[in-house]
DNA sequence: CCCTGATTCGC
DNA sequence: GCGAATCAGG
């Protein structure tokens, strides 16, 4: 397989997306997961929470030299003292779990938009709080309270976005519509949901509250987790 | 062990 | 440019 400009872009979208590696290769097909990273990386996107980069100590003097392929007495590459030891990081950023830093990043409190109607929730259970984006978290559980002020503010945007009559196809993924996957790749109506983002997050608020759910205690939670591009693909 | 992304390096 | 092999953290 090539990397024809289509599958380029797929993996452009999703990789910026938040697809992992595995999960765009596996859409992608006839790749392998190396591929992926590998061609993410010559495309100069890369940048994502790295288990291995996550933690860059100020120390990581001795790196044992790994590879007993070339080892040139002359001049190693590796050979940089300064690194990047300069200023200490004052932020040392954990890997961030995937819902977390979203939701952490928000406005503090103030922001919650469940001010005057509280949403009509149909199928929904029970909302317990709205989160910093004005999405709603929900649970079973109760053990939350609920977010208390909510000093007015307009309800969630929500607007539908008016090119949203067609379908949203992958190029048509921006920052301002709501990247939720209907579907799977490949299959013939897949598409992406398309309604206005929630602000600050890749979905609209309706998505928000499928990715970002309050954790449960153990043994309450609910069994299927939508995940977005569908899931690991049964084959 | 599974997963992840990063890096290296022969092709 | 490509990607398998390898590394390394979770």
């Amino acid at each position: 397989m090539s990397w024809t400009d289509e599958r380029i872009a797929t993996l452009r979208k999703m990789w910026e997306g938040g697809a992992t590696a595995s999960e765009i290769a596996t859409e992608l097909g006839g790749v392998s997961r190396n591929a992926v990273i590998g061609k993410a990386h010559r495309l100069g996107l890369k940048a994502r929470p790295s288990p291995v980069k996550a933690n860059e100590k100020k120390k990581a003097a001795a790196p044992a030299p790994k590879k007993p392929a070339a080892p040139p007495p002359a001049a190693p590459r590796v050979a940089e003292p300064a690194e990047r030891a300069a200023p200490v990081q004052p932020a040392e950023r954990p890997a961030p779990s995937a819902a977390a830093p979203v939701a952490a990043r928000a406005e503090p409190a103030a922001e919650s938009a469940a001010s005057s109607q509280p949403m009509p929730s149909d199928n929904l259970p029970k909302i317990v709080s709205v989160g910093p984006g004005g999405f709603l978290r929900q649970g079973p559980g109760d053990q939350q309270a609920p977010i208390p002020p909510a000093p007015p503010r307009r309800l969630v945007p929500a607007k539908p976005s008016p090119d949203i009559a067609g379908k949203t196809s992958l190029l048509d993924l921006s920052d301002k519509v709501c990247r939720w996957p209907m579907g799977h790749p490949g299959e013939p109506d897949f598409h992406f949901c398309g309604n206005a983002v929630n602000p600050g997050f890749p979905y609209c608020v309706e998505h928000c509250g499928r990715a970002y759910q309050a954790q449960l205690p153990r043994g309450v939670r609910r069994p299927p987790p939508p995940l977005p591009f569908g899931g690991p693909r049964v084959r």
